[in-house]
DNA sequence: AATTTCACG
DNA sequence: ACGTACGTGAAATTA
């Protein structure tokens, strides 16, 4: 990048950056941050990739740098002397829905999605003759929303264990058969899906997808023509939360929400998006702390060796014998399953490897 | 301490 | 006419 720009500058600045590429380069204004400067995010340096070679050798040097500073020299540092290992601290009650959170350090945004960076997690490795075993909610929060909407297509859709992004992708696109939907509109699809459990704003998912504010509002409208009962419900959640001022969780734990009758337009609409969001992610936490006491119980009371040692939202990490791989996998995923009954199935995925990195 | 960016669900 | 996708924690720079 020195190169490049022709002098040594400070690479990781956001100052520098925007100087070099707004002014030095004139390279189109994508937006803007909420203090008004240029913004040079990931979205934005993605697009002025078909610009200038610039962004681009600095977009494969942040997701370097992010994970040699936040993970490969902080990580080490926090092993405990006595036991060898890394521990964290999850937090009970700090998040508004209900979530846990990880702190000091965090054991919740480890790398996955790249990877490079997912070879971060091949560093967690389990002891002797032991092994780690995670268990993955599926789709939990479209499940949620398909068991308080109860609305009879996605429902169907579940109990056939249809692919809901490829499905959603399929109902935009000129219903394109289910099975043919290549990857980009399947990503399109999950999207769409997701802008759903957010709190749907057609701005919002206009900006996700890179596409107009009318092209966005014609994918909501072909997802609510098919879904009309999600459409319904949502509707009628916003009445009831108008006039309670709180949203329940499956077990009766209770948000408040008094923004949603604020006169101010941008914090009730915020509230609005809120309140959809907190139900099905609220809910969704609900039922994984359930199912860690109920395995916690089981291990207990069968006196097996077996640690839970993390937990991800939606997901649950072991560290187990080798040798009980298949009786506790089929136990867990048991409990995991059917720790409520819902109008849709849930499903939980195993997988197992002697480090984090690896397992199938 | 605030801002910006980016890692995860 | 507003100005927005939900929930977090941490690192580096800037104020």
């Amino acid at each position: 990048m020195y190169c490049i720009v022709g002098k040594k500058f400070n690479i990781n600045s956001t100052v520098k950056i925007q100087e070099i590429l707004f002014n030095k380069y004139k390279l189109p204004i994508i937006k803007k941050t909420k203090n008004g400067k240029f913004s040079t995010d990931e979205q934005v340096l993605k697009r002025l990739s078909s610009y200038h070679i610039l962004p681009k050798v600095l977009l494969k040097y942040r997701t370097l740098y992010k994970i040699n500073t936040t993970y490969i020299l902080k990580l080490p540092k926090k092993i405990n002397i006595l036991t060898g290992r890394i521990h964290t601290t999850y937090n009970q009650y700090l998040t508004s829905t209900g979530r846990l959170s990880s702190s000091k350090p965090n054991l919740q945004n480890i790398p996955i999605r790249t990877k490079i960076g997912k070879k971060i997690r091949t560093a967690f490795i389990a002891k002797n003759k032991w092994i780690l075993l995670t268990a993955d909610y599926s789709q939990i929060e479209l499940r949620i929303l398909a068991h308080y909407s109860k609305d009879k297509k996605l429902i169907t859709e579940l109990f056939n264990n249809i692919d809901l992004h490829s499905a959603t992708a399929s109902n935009i696109f000129q219903n394109q058969e289910i099975n043919k939907i290549d990857k980009i509109h399947r990503e399109i699809g999950k999207k769409v899906n997701f802008s759903i459990i957010y709190g749907i704003s057609a701005f919002g998912l206009s900006r996700q997808l890179n596409v107009s504010l009318s092209t966005a509002r014609e994918y909501i409208k072909k997802y609510f023509n098919k879904y009309v009962d999600i459409k319904k419900y949502i509707d009628q959640t916003h009445k009831n939360t108008e006039k309670k001022e709180y949203i329940k969780t499956l077990f009766s734990r209770k948000i408040y929400i008094p923004n949603i009758n604020s006169t101010n337009k941008i914090l009730k609409n915020s509230a609005k998006r809120f309140c959809i969001n907190a139900i099905i992610q609220s809910t969704a936490s609900d039922i994984i702390k359930k199912s860690m006491i109920n395995i916690d119980l089981f291990l207990k009371n069968k006196k097996i060796d077996a640690k839970l040692i993390m937990q991800i939202h939606d997901e649950l990490i072991f560290e187990i014998q080798e040798e009980k791989k298949n009786s506790i996998s089929h136990k867990i995923k048991y409990l995991m399953e059917n720790c409520v009954k819902l109008r849709v199935p849930l499903k939980v995925s195993i997988k197992t490897g002697k480090n984090w990195g690896n397992i199938i």
